[in-house]
Order: structure tokens, then C-alpha cells, then sequence
DNA sequence: GTCTATAGGCCGATAGAC
DNA sequence: GTCTATCGGCCTATAGAC
């Protein structure tokens, strides 16, 4: 089991270690690759030092999500004193970086009964201050009330930035260029408040 | 290795309860839970006999992922011919056995140099095939010529569909009402052959 | 084509010395 | 708080009998 009195001496040093090997470790070779051992060796120290300090495995990749959810939460806060928030939360979600941790903490979570129930609250959790953001700038617009616009665009935004930027990692760019100037266009159309978008994603005659 | 020559007998069976078993521990469990063992056991019969039919165990995920391409294939086919193809497609999206297996092995394809080659290449190839489909319903409405369109609309319908089904998988549905309510709306305006979508994506007045 | 047997490796986790 | 030593388990893969 992890130390209930953290020491504050040099105890959180070989802790941070340890964190800092693992997220990088999910990053380069996913979950999977993820191992006492190997945390171990990227980090220097002895595998047993993971149980002392973290107790089990499990409880290392949730200390690893928490510390990366506060970053995503930090990352948020700046979205929304944002210029334009809308664009601040698509750039978000264009981060190669978080986007690769996040689907790794996904997959874990599809076969981890433990951490599912951490990934599912803090998914609702951010997705409800994304509402809240989008409704502040609707707002602003003077379309205050439209809740299915403020549920629908956090969703959509995330979900196709996350497709995006996953599809590049892989080497697939097909499309994509077609589907950034639309989002483009969109932001644009938020942009200059009260304009029209310039084609609706539909037929038009 | 497996065999060249399929002796056409009773091998194929035991090569198909092999497959079977291992694309019922992907859906169940992820592609981790795999093993020769565990397989094997599933299938009723000795770990020995998925190295003596398919080799290595890639060369089985392989043949597990080309096995359910065929299939996808087959669903697309049926996709065209479908009265509203672009529904088809939607509905495609939204089939839980599909988005299951398909992201367990784009999971795969992040750690598997092998399998990412086959994944990499059969996505493009997917993706070409519901741009043309897409095309062709374009052409129908006289819309033809709209290749931004054309492209973005295959991504989004796919790019939504996975996630709505993928935080459903977790027991999330938050804004998810909203989101199906949308396509909906998009959809049905495709469908009603030159009418205006109900509400565009973004400020209207 | 299926069996038994086995090599060799990495894993999570614990016990106990210092 | 970090070390050495170790247990028991599951893994991929191969050798060789039938």
C-alpha cells in the first residue's frame, strides 16, 4: 500500500519518477507495455519500489490518470478565458498528446472494472463544463436556450478533433484537410457573431 | 507456419473455431486477453494447434482482422443499395459489434508495427468506399461536384457514430439524445431531396 | 493434424534484511 | 525507503512422438 503520511521529503521525488515513466511508457507503446519492471527501469530504481510507493498496478494507472486529468481540467480553465472559446476547445482537442493519452486510459478502461468507474465520471465531468462553456458563448450570441446546441457541439468537437488527430498517428490523412476548413469555416461563422455559417452541412438547394 | 495448401478437409474447421474463439475474446476482453492458451481453451481444443495453423499469434490477429474486413465489406456493399445510403452508412456506425472489434484493433494497430501496415491501408481503402458511395447520392440530388462534402460527410458520420457507441459501451449518454437528434434532423433533410436542414450547426441569426 | 513435453521469459506481488 | 531474494503463474514458441 502507498504511505498514508507523504513524508514531503524525497519520498514524492521517486514517486513523480514513477508517474513520469509510466505516462510515458503509455505513450509510446500503450497500456500494454506498462509493466513494474519496465516502469522500473525507466525510472532508474527497482520494480518492488512500484508496490511500496503505489501498492498495485492498478492504482499506478489511476494515479496516473488523476495527474493527467488535472492538467486536462488546468488546459480547460484557460479554454474558457479564451477569446473564442469555441476554437480554444477545437485546438484542445487537436493536442496530439493528450489525445494519445486519453484513448489509452479508454482502452483500459473497456477491460478494467477499477478504473472504468474513474474514466466514466471525469468523461461526464468534462464534458459538462464543456456544455458550460458553449452555453456561455451562446449567450454572448443571444441564442441563449438552445440546450441540444450546447450538448451537441462539445460532443462534436471532441469527437471529430479525437478522430482527427488519431487517424494522423497512424499516417491516415484521407479527407482531412476537407474536414478542418469546415470546421474552420464554422469557428468562423461563431467569430463574427450573428453570421451565417457559410454552407450547411446539408442540402442547400 | 500454417500450411500452403489448405488440404480443403477438416483443418478449416479447426482454423475457424480457432478465429471464432479469438475474435470472442477481442469483443469480450480486448486484444490483451488474447493468448494461444486462453484461445485454445476457448475453441475447445490445444494451445499448440493456433501456432501449427496460423503461425504467430500477429499472423492470427491478422487473419482475425481480415476475416471481419470481409464482413465490413460485405455491410457496405449493402450500404449502396440501401434506399437512403447515407443512413445506412449512420446505422452502420452505430452497430455496437463492429465499433467494438474495429477499435480493438486500431488499439492493436498503436503497438503492432504488422498490424498497423494492414489496418492503415484497409481504413484508406474504407474510407474511399464511403466517399464514392457518398458521391453517387450527391450526383442524385444535383449536387454533384461538392468533393468537400463529399469527403467530410463519410468522417463525420463515421467519426460520431464510434463515439456515440463507444461512451455508450462505458454507460455514458450525456448530450448523446441531442447528437442522434441532430443526424437525425440532417438525414431526413437528405432524404426530403432538396430541403434545407432544420437548423444549421452554428449561429443563425 | 494433433498430441506430450518443455525451454525460456516476463509478469504481479510478497518476505525480510538493512 | 530501498535493497535482495523468491514464489507461482501465464506467456510465446519449438521439438518430437504418433
Amino acid at each position: 500500500m502507498a504511505p498514508k503520511r507523504r513524508t514531503t521529503d524525497e519520498s514524492a521525488k521517486t514517486r513523480t519518477a514513477i508517474l513520469d515513466a509510466t505516462e510515458k511508457i503509455m505513450r509510446e507503446e500503450g497500456y500494454a507495455g506498462v509493466s513494474s519492471r519496465r516502469v522500473a527501469e525507466r525510472a532508474g530504481l527497482k520494480s518492488q519500489l512500484v508496490y511500496y510507493h503505489f501498492g498495485t498496478m492498478d492504482e499506478l494507472f489511476l494515479a496516473v490518470y488523476r495527474r493527467t486529468e488535472e492538467q486536462f481540467f488546468a488546459a480547460h480553465a484557460k479554454a474558457i478565458a479564451a477569446r473564442n472559446p469555441l476554437r480554444a476547445l477545437w485546438e484542445l482537442g487537436l493536442d496530439p498528446a493528450g489525445v494519445a493519452i486519453t484513448q489509452e486510459f479508454l482502452a483500459l478502461a473497456n477491460h478494467r472494472k477499477a478504473i472504468r468507474r474513474e474514466i466514466v465520471q471525469s468523461t461526464v465531468r468534462f464534458r459538462s463544463l464543456q456544455t458550460a462553456i458553449v452555453e456561455r458563448v451562446l449567450e454572448d450570441l443571444g441564442m441563449a436556450g438552445d440546450d441540444d446546441l450546447a450538448q451537441v457541439l462539445p460532443f462534436v468537437i471532441v469527437s471529430l478533433s479525437g478522430a482527427l488527430v488519431s487517424e494522423d498517428s497512424l499516417g491516415i490523412s484521407m479527407g482531412h484537410a476537407a474536414v478542418r476548413a469546415l470546421v474552420e469555416r464554422r469557428l468562423k461563422a461563431f467569430e463574427a457573431k450573428g453570421g451565417r455559417p457559410a454552407a450547411p452541412l446539408g442540402p442547400s438547394a
